[in-house]
DNA sequence: CAATTAACGCACTAACTAGTTACTTCTTTA
DNA sequence: TAAAGAAGTAACTAGTTAGTGCGTTAATTG
């Protein structure tokens, strides 16, 4: 009998495709992380939902910890691509400033992912991000952003002077995230429909009057 | 062999104490919750620590989540009735808002487990807290707190009229809770060590300017 | 087209994990 | 002081879990 059936019938011949099944675990992991965090998280799920066998996992990302570590930095690169694509540099001081806000919130809006896996990081104590030279880089960029935005409106005399960037930038993801990333236990605090369509553009707008009252001469 | 050695020699004669044995059991859960989220915490680790038998843990608390959700219960509470100890009522507004980001500051800084429960339960969408009705009690009366305060300023001429007292409070808790709860990847972020002594004041006076800014008139 | 390489899949394991069973030992009270 | 009840323990179970060994199949290249 051996070797009689080379091709089982019935299975579609696969297509092999590196770089497909690679981007088909990366997206089914950051869901899977996301959600239940990396302690929480069954590599057998992000398999299945990847479409890929687990096998493959091991065999491009080494561990489950590699994978995390690639998501995560993979979710960095990307807020921080997007935030350089505004070009706040060509405008205004306070229009990009509250582009700015404004960005900020719609990203944590849109990729809410992207606050539980900062979350599970810092749970690890940043154990993976550690590792990544890259992230420091882009980071650096919108600390500089940030930095030259403050500067430009000192100068133009609408902002007051000795404002540090980096603490206006924490504030600025502050506001956003704390909203967003608590918005399950919020909802139940205050007793209000945190997420409700209204309650997002309140905070926003609070937001933005948060930022501004704070930088305004 | 039957009932020759009743007691075990060797061993020291138990002293019974539910009460204590089921704090040293919450006082262990707490710390092993934090740091390792619900996911990640380990039953056998907790009954370690806590020097009891694993057996006890569903005595009291029926099981890993029931035990999960009194630890929860515990925090907000404990920060709660350490909020509703500050009498802020009896203060000047501006002494007492500036009072309130002080020791929402404070309260993270000293209490991290409490973060890093928050977070464990809003990735949990907030399912174990949904079942306390005690904790919307407390709340209810830290908002009222922060709606008379901004009242009596308003009064007093010195805040401006239709600050959302909900926003305010949610903004107090940010600008702390964002900050620390994120140290890790903010240390790599920011590459700056965000627990340095003179950080952390910076960050403390940076918050109480932002707070006041946003209600000052 | 043969040989090599790389993608993929199955079935397994060793360690772990929440929860339980069945018991012993201490404390209280009628 | 006997009996009941409550506190405490050890050993176990049934199901998971991250990670692997090894074979198969498709694509690539000489």
């Amino acid at each position: 009998m051996t070797g009689e059936q080379t091709k089982k019938p019935g299975r579609k011949p696969r297509i092999r495709d590196a770089e497909a099944t690679k981007a088909r675990i990366l997206d089914a992991a950051k869901k899977e992380f996301a959600k239940n965090g990396l302690g929480g998280a069954r590599v057998d799920d992000i398999a299945e939902k990847a479409k890929a066998n687990k096998r493959m996992i091991y065999h491009y990302f080494e561990s489950k910890e590699g994978l995390f570590q690639t998501v995560l930095e993979d979710a960095y690169l990307d807020i921080r691509s997007a935030e350089q694509k505004l070009h706040l540099e060509d405008l205004d001081p306070k229009v990009a400033l509250e582009k700015l806000v404004r960005f900020t919130w719609e990203y944590y809006l849109k990729n809410p992912e992207f606050l539980t896996l900062v979350n599970s990081e810092n749970l690890h104590r940043a154990k993976h991000l550690k590792k990544s030279e890259i992230i420091k880089v882009s980071s650096r960029k919108l600390v500089n952003m940030v930095s030259s935005i403050l500067e430009r409106g000192v100068t133009a005399g609408i902002f007051r002077d000795g404002v540090d960037p980096v603490q206006l930038n924490i504030t600025i993801a502050a506001v956003g995230y704390y909203y967003l990333t608590n918005r399950f236990t919020g909802t139940i605090i205050y007793e209000r429909d945190l997420m409700a369509r209204d309650a997002l553009e309140q905070r926003i707008q609070f937001n933005i009057e948060t930022i501004m009252r704070l930088v305004t001469v």
